[in-house]
DNA sequence: GGGATTAATTAATCTAGATGAATGCCATTG
DNA sequence: CAATGGCATTCATCTAGATTAATTAATCCC
């Protein structure tokens, strides 16, 4: 279980993923655009890794049958932020907190709240608020 | 130059990406979960399209520059994609009308302000705020 | 010309969520 | 055992930006 965070001018953190069992973490920015590395990525479970260059990913001669598994992961990625930057621009915390309840069932129970309240983009105060409310509605 | 853009549940538009020459627009999210179209895309000028169809991307034999070309493409979404979210998370209506500017500076001229505005996440009267404080800091 | 429609601006009010500070709760460590 | 430090919660206050509404400007169309 990992999380990849970035660290904005006030040196504030910011959550900008989790990746569980079968999925990917990368810092595609970086690479992209020779800014400095933007994402840091660290360990919250003990964790097995599967390494990739992306020389490799780009020069190295794949089957068809790879290549398309290529193509998807990165689709698979462009649709998740896609959905998360629809999500942050027209949905409250609170909807932002239930959506991420529904697509990552597991992870509230794997990761500290102030992380999850990271990721949503509000404060743990405002986090402890919502679970709170939400708790009477059950 | 072209705007995609998505309307919420409670009937508002947003706008997602705007596409001017030589960038690519495309509605990876529908395709890739199979839910009803998320994204609508309008023609803000007279424009030339060129077309690709997703069964030709994913299954055509292309030339190892192609592919390259491809994975090019893809991640250079993909890094837009992650500043749009760390910015949506971190920074302010101004900080990101700057960011805006910055990135796309021939927008401005072709593009309402209104749509500017859903672009940032903000309201058209907040922009004209924003900007009002500007003039006066040049 | 004179309505009608849409975009942009301004100002007054309201609110979701930030900020700051205090408190309780474990879990660790000596 | 007490002491320490990190996490979650609660509450009081503050603020960026939403909402509502009115005004002006520009464009279109008869």
């Amino acid at each position: 279980l990992l999380r990849s965070y970035s660290i904005d001018g006030k040196g504030k953190e910011h959550v900008f993923i989790f990746a569980s069992e079968g999925w990917i973490m990368a810092d595609i920015e970086s690479q992209e655009f020779n800014t400095p590395t933007e994402l840091f990525i660290e360990c919250l479970e003990n964790s097995e890794l599967i390494v990739f260059d992306r020389k490799c990913l780009v020069e190295a001669k794949l089957s068809d049958e790879q290549r398309k598994d290529e193509i998807r992961l990165m689709s698979r990625r462009i649709a998740v932020l896609q959905r998360r930057v629809l999500l942050l621009m027209s949905s409250s915390a609170k909807e932002r907190y239930n959506s991420f309840l529904a697509t990552y069932p597991d992870l509230p129970n794997r990761v500290p709240q102030h992380m999850i309240a990271s990721y949503l983009g509000i404060t743990p105060q405002a986090l402890s608020t919502i679970r709170r409310e939400m708790v009477g509605k059950n």
